[in-house]
DNA sequence: CTAATAGTGTCTATTAGACAGTATGTT
DNA sequence: AACATACTGTCTAATAGACACTATTAG
């Protein structure tokens, strides 16, 4: 029978904290960015992609596959410190736009021994950083294209390299918007990290309709064209000009600024309006 | 330096897993329901409320505190199956609505050691339950009031005992509508459990506009009048009937059967279309 | 009859979708 | 002039909010 301790002193004096057996615990880091494709047409603006940094692993398990940066949860650090001081070692930047996305832990997840991992989604805009990334370190334009049967292709483009994976959004519940991904073709990316990406792309452009979560991915100036192409490319679809405008009107502010040397009319810079 | 290897089999085998300090990992389940409250005159429908099971700490730490039913992982279970196994322990019911709300890791959450714990949400409707809870549970009535200020003052009323606590909600970033939760008042519940609780009614909240979760609290035949009781309940606030009818619309379908008694037009009874 | 809830009709205000049009830079 | 993008006007369709009205029961 349990002993009962007349204080908590007592008791904590007493405790045995092996009784069960420990585990580790890392974080997953999901970078998002937007880059821009130069086009071969001086007159037509830049086009833009989404992009993600991934790491190659440069040991086992998964030695040579693409992961997702990230790490160990220090035994005195608090669970959300660590993917800043994780950012901080990769990007050098402070002061990111993170969210905790979804804490993973199949038994199987990890063949060296037994990691839970919680993912966290970051966005940025790639021009602030200062170049100097870890030389095992790449962006990657996302592209993908779900079919109707919720089967989703991605490909994921370094310059220099091309993978892709497949994976299956299963509805979970009848009731509701909760999807579990079931991988269906991957060669090149480590652990279960396809599912973290395709659950921060979901939260991403959810919180794209609902949220000023998208300026943390723009300049501090921006035209109008370029937001519309971000969330055109969040999205994986046109919007319309008038209704993209009317939605965004009063989260920008027009300023005195505008941009030229296109070809074609110059547009007005905008900013965040807080 | 470290030494690179020539297969995954050679690096496993001499993988030393204790580099890192382990952790334990739990996880806390916020299971809510609906009661009713039967009113004095005959004529009017019994109030709705919206509860929560909580149980009360036999030991310490937070001994006499109420706290979220939850238990350790096991080193071989798959993180979203440790909810599953402590649901049918505490309640004896499969099949319920369960969905992972938030990983919480503050390094003092718990004074016996380094605890990471996620959270997970589970909808039932309490009347299908066998009435056999452990005997240290409890269903608590929940009601809660926001200021402007984001402070929210909750009640929890389980028929003996009635505990407060104040929180605050603070907004984590300009750009979207993350939270964090400062606890202002807490004398009755133990762990971070308050801020666990907050979660899981803002994940209500919301997820009651855009998905069809709503049901997984209902019985199988309800009156559209109680349903929007339920609505009126967890949005904390009233919602005009036809306005009401015309979202529900597509999600019920209308039975045969009828609800008499009430001192007034009887209704219809509707059940959930898939 | 009365209190109480059930359920509907309809007007208005707001928002979203669609399309066509005008404006203005660079080469 | 031609192309490409910037930006606006306006019609229509769909949706949300508000209020008033009718219906039907137990006591």
């Amino acid at each position: 029978m349990e002993k009962v301790y007349k204080s908590e002193e007592e008791f904590l004096k007493d405790y045995d904290s092996s009784m069960y057996e420990k585990l580790s615990m890392t974080v997953d880091i999901l970078i998002f960015s937007i880059s821009s494709e130069e086009e071969s047409n001086y007159r037509k603006t830049d086009k833009k992609k989404m992009s993600i940094l991934m790491c190659k692993r440069d040991n086992y398990p998964f030695k040579d596959k693409w992961c997702l940066p990230g790490g160990f949860v220090d035994i005195k650090e608090n669970l959300d410190d660590a993917p800043i001081r994780i950012l901080k070692n990769e990007t050098n930047i402070d002061n990111i736009y993170l969210e905790q996305l979804y804490t993973f832990g199949s038994v199987d997840r990890d063949p060296r021994m037994r990691v839970i991992s919680t993912s966290y989604m970051a966005l940025i805009d790639k021009n602030r950083l200062n170049n100097n990334l870890s030389k095992n370190a790449a962006w990657f334009d996302i592209t993908f294209y779900e079919d109707k049967n919720n089967i989703i292709d991605i490909v994921l483009d370094n310059g220099n390299e091309k993978i892709k994976f497949k994976i299956e959004k299963i509805l979970r519940e009848k009731t509701t918007d909760r999807y579990s991904f079931k991988i269906l073709e991957n060669k090149d990316i480590a652990f279960d990290h396809p599912s973290v990406i395709l659950s921060g792309m979901e939260r991403l452009k959810n919180k794209l309709e609902y949220t000023d979560i998208v300026f943390n991915m723009m300049p501090e100036l921006f035209t109008l064209g370029e937001l519309q192409q971000v969330y055109e490319v969040i999205l994986g679809k046109k919007l319309l000009d008038p209704a993209f405008r009317r939605i965004i009107a009063n989260k920008v502010e027009k300023t005195k600024f505008m941009k030229t040397g296109g070809g074609h009319r110059p547009s007005y810079l905008f900013k965040y309006k807080k």
